[in-house]
Formats: C-alpha cells, sequence, structure tokens
DNA sequence: ACCACAAACGGATGAGCCATCCGCTTCAAA
DNA sequence: TTTGAAGCGGATGGCTCATCCGTTTGTGGT
C-alpha cells in the first residue's frame, strides 16, 4: 500500500508548488490550480498530478498547522486542571484558526481529499474528545456541550472575527480570543 | 432620481426571475446567471438587466426577510425589559439566518450591490444598536460588547448551525438557538 | 559509462462558464 | 395607427478548468 519514492525532480516540484500555494492563500488569493502552475512556472498538468483538486493541495498546506494543534491537544491532557486545560486548547485552536487562513476552511470543509487530513483530524477530534469528558466528569462545562458542538463553534468564532476584514490578523486574532472568552463565560460552571 | 416605472413584460420577467432563482438559492444550487436564465427560458441579457451581477439578484431574493427582521427590531423597541427585547430579537435573528440561506451572505458580504439592502441594513444597524444601548444602560449586558461586535457574532452562529450540513433547516434552526443561548449566557448580567 | 524503461513533465486543447453587444420585438403614449 | 423608446434574446469572444499525449529526465542494472 505504500507508494515508491518520488524522483528528486519531482519532490523539487512539489515543493514549489507547495511554496507558491502558500503566498497565495496568506495574501487571500484564490487557490486555483492552473494559476500556481503558471506562477511557479511549471506545467500545468505537473500541479494537477501533485494535486488532483485545490482541496488537496490546500490540505497539504493546512496539515503543519493542523499537527502542531494536535500536539498541543495532547500536551493539554497533560495538565492538571480539566478547565485550564480545555481553555487554553481552545484558545490555541482560535489562534491557528485566525493566524493561518489555509486551516479553517479545511475544518468547515465535509469531507477530506487527502488521508493524512482525515488521519490527523481524526487524532484531533479523539484528544479534544478526552479534554472534554475531563472536563464534564469534573462538572466545570455545560453538561449539553458535545465535542460535535464545539469544532462548528470554534469555526463560527473564527468566521464572526475574519468578517472584520479590515482588521489586521494579528487583530483579528485578539478578537477571536475575545469572542471565545464570551462562549467560554456561556459554558463554564465554576 | 427616480427611475420611471417598468414596462409590464418586464415585471413579469422581473418576478420569473425571482422566482427561479429562489428555487436555486432554497436548494443550496449556486446562483448562476446563466443558468438562471435558461431554467427561466428568458434571454440572458435580460436577467443581467434586471440583475448585473448574482449579489444583485441574492439581495432581492434576501431583502424581504431583512426587511421582516427590521420590523421584528422595531417590535423589539416597544418591550420594556431590555434584555428580553434583546434576547427575542437575537433569537428572531438567528431563525431567519438559518431558515432563509438568502439571508447570511448578504450580511456577511462587505458591501452591497444594492442601495435598497444597505438602507435596510442600516436601519437594522440602528435598531439594534438602540436595542444594545438600552442593554448596556440597564447593566444587563458585558460592557465591552458592541454592535459591530453582534452581527459578526450571529452570523458566526449561523455559520456553526450550517455547518452541520447533515441536519435539515429546522434541526440546523434549533442548533443555532442553542449556541446563542450559551454566547447570551456569557454576556448576561443579571 | 551506457542503456532501457519507467516516472515525470509540459503545453496544446476541448469543454464549460461568464457577461457583453447589437439587431430585433414589444409596449404604450400621442 | 404610428412612432420611438424600452425591453428582449442569443450569438459570441474571453476566460478558467482539467485532461490527454508526445517528449524529456532520472534511475537502476549492466
Amino acid at each position: 500500500m505504500n507508494t515508491p519514492p518520488l524522483r528528486k525532480d519531482a519532490v523539487q516540484n512539489r515543493h514549489r508548488i507547495i511554496e507558491i500555494a502558500r503566498r497565495y492563500v496568506d495574501d487571500g488569493r484564490p487557490l486555483q490550480l492552473n494559476d500556481v502552475a503558471r506562477t511557479a512556472s511549471i506545467g500545468v498538468a505537473t500541479v494537477y498530478r501533485h494535486f488532483p483538486t485545490p482541496e488537496a493541495l490546500l490540505e497539504t498546506i493546512a496539515l503543519p498547522a493542523i499537527e502542531k494543534l494536535l500536539r498541543r491537544a495532547e500536551h493539554a491532557l497533560a495538565e492538571d486542571d480539566p478547565w485550564t486545560a480545555l481553555r487554553d486548547f481552545l484558545a490555541a485552536a482560535i489562534e491557528v484558526l485566525l493566524t493561518d487562513p489555509a486551516v479553517s476552511p479545511v475544518f468547515a470543509a465535509a469531507t477530506d481529499a487527502l488521508e493524512d487530513t482525515s488521519d490527523c483530524k481524526r487524532r484531533l477530534a479523539t484528544a479534544f474528545a478526552e479534554l472534554l469528558a475531563r472536563a464534564h466528569a469534573a462538572g466545570v462545562i455545560d453538561s449539553g456541550v458535545t465535542e460535535s458542538d464545539m469544532v462548528p463553534l470554534m469555526c463560527g468564532i473564527a468566521y464572526a472575527a475574519n468578517i472584520q476584514s479590515t482588521l489586521d490578523p494579528t487583530e483579528r486574532a485578539t478578537l477571536g480570543l475575545r469572542y471565545l472568552d464570551l462562549l467560554l463565560t456561556g459554558l463554564h460552571r465554576p
């Protein structure tokens, strides 16, 4: 099931595509494969061969940030106080969502283009479910709220902060953290 | 500045276009003007003449719902208790946002295609600002939250509820109201 | 060093969407 | 009924998308 290693010109092209694509998402330009190919001075077909759809490319771009978030979740599991653990992780999540524009579309998407993305999201969901379960067990959070509420709610906060298109990314992140705080006040049972 | 009345064949076409377009948004299909024209058995140019962009058509579709919301806001201003007034209005807003798929993109858009839309949004903002000011004056709401927070937050809640693409519109509305409740718990100062 | 072949490349190309332009039709005021 | 302005429609050129296939390039074996 494992694929043979890529040829060295292929890996080079792949990196170049990812590098150019990263600029596109950072600048908020739409990720059009033809366009990326031209900018990268690489044949269209090459880009399509590496990334069959814009989503696949976007997921590749977003993966490192999602993996980072996964590590944060696992790290949070080491924290003693369940509420602190949950809150800190959620703050990290908001920060990632608002800092890297590639991430939120990937979380919002119903289906994933890449196996890696699904894996990572699944593991993240597991870790987060554990964080939430501990908070529930300790009685520090509204008993009605589930894991399948939290992902959309986080995306919703990111969305709300992102609508403020006049603000720069840093300000948006701050705003997002404030919104999170409002929500958490609503969820917290001291 | 006021335009001459439309010819009767023109108004008929206009209605037909709106009627077809309404089906498109209700079904979640993308609102492509060429496509709408073909479905309506009307020339492409006619559609483009009435609605220069998809946004203009969408705003026309959404306007009645937004006007309804405006009336709800004005109605809420008659309510005595500032918190009840605010809460009821926000609940109505969520309900509209989640019931009519045309509305949230119009609110999320940074600029409006139609003068009418801008007018209506502006008046709604004014009424809402008044509701919020009363709540602040009565000290029943977090003092830091402003009107320019609330619109995005409402859109965020709608967005969060809409991500649950497996649910039907009614269930999504219920979910949205629950999310609103969580947020309001965080905002309320009894 | 060379060969052979698989892997990867690139761009020409056809399919499909968008929106405009302009010759024709229809309405309504006189 | 006439007349001209308002409205109509679809052919069309520009643009994006993604595939196909002839050519090039890297690699493992001799």
